[in-house]
DNA sequence: GAAAGACCATG
DNA sequence: CATGGTCTTTC
């Protein structure tokens, strides 16, 4: 369950460590977690030198300078720096050594619904062709009010999905938007285009408020997702309503609920978010 | 256009 | 049986 916090602590440490390092070698052990490539990986990128290291919603992108390895982690995806000499843990699909350096870059997904793509110049601008890289919505903390709320305007989805469709907006998931929803006192079965333009400001300064504290606490350790040196996040420690169905609200005591919106659990407290019309 | 269900793979 | 994202099906 990587989002954009978690994406964003391990691009961080990815940038520091990688960036201006050459590729001595690849080992794929499994490849079909290559999902989309110009040329297999192994004969691609040895040789290459890391520019660097970004994120674009919840995908981690290694410019190459002539093509850009993506790497999305899905829900179980760990990508980690190690010691090449350490043990391989089962499920390692992808190896990367690097000139000068002892660590190396491992992609571990025992789930596999993470992946990783090698784009050429011309599939960078155009991610509608690699299957599962379609395009993606606005940076939420790049948004201004004004974006958001046009972003809102006469959509009569439930604010709670509409949030973690990565085609209306980026890098939200379960966690973030359950947490921002409570902060900004909004029901998540709200319809997103009956938000007040208040309430749409407050709900836009909660996700970007929460995302910068998350990011803070180098993201969420629930089960899977570790930190690019394999650390644990620590922003599971703050959650307010995430996972804390039948404990009391933090805001006012009331007790929790858990309910089922668009398949996925939510989490809410029934006094501090009323349900508008 | 929106919402619900299937699907993927694993522990 | 949950999970995130995507694809398909049904209003």
């Amino acid at each position: 369950m990587p989002e954009l916090p978690e994406v964003e602590t391990i691009v961080r440490q990815l940038q520091a460590a990688l960036r201006g390092r050459r590729v001595a070698s690849v080992e794929v052990l499994r490849a079909d977690i290559v999902r989309a490539a110009a040329r297999p990986l192994a004969e691609a990128l040895p040789g290459r030198t890391v520019r660097r290291v970004t994120r674009r919603a919840k995908r981690i992108l290694f410019d190459l300078g002539n093509c850009t390895m993506v790497v999305h982690l899905g829900m179980s995806g760990r990508l980690t720096l190690c010691a090449a000499t350490s043990p391989v843990a089962p499920h390692t699909h992808l190896r990367i050594r690097f000139r000068g350096m002892s660590d190396e870059l491992r992609f571990r997904d025992p789930r596999r619904f993470g992946g990783v793509w090698l784009l050429d110049e011309a599939a960078i601008h155009d991610t509608g062709h690699a299957p599962r890289l379609g395009p993606v919505g606005p940076e939420p903390l790049e948004l201004t009010p004004l974006e958001f709320q046009a972003l809102l305007a006469g959509r009569r989805r439930q604010i709670k999905p509409l949030l973690m469709d990565q085609r209306a907006i980026a890098g939200l998931g379960n966690i973030y938007v359950d947490e921002s929803l409570f902060e900004a006192g909004i029901h998540p079965l709200s319809r997103a285009g009956d938000l007040t333009a208040a309430q749409a400001r407050r709900l836009l300064a909660a996700i970007q408020r929460i995302l910068r504290r998350a990011i803070r606490s180098k993201g969420s350790t629930l089960l899977d997702y570790r930190r690019a040196d394999g650390e644990s996040g620590g922003f599971q420690r703050l959650f307010r309503v995430f996972r804390r169905t039948g404990q009391p609200c933090p805001r006012c005591g009331t007790t929790i609920k858990r309910l089922i919106i668009g398949g996925r659990s939510s989490h809410v407290c029934p006094k501090c978010q009323l349900r508008g019309t």
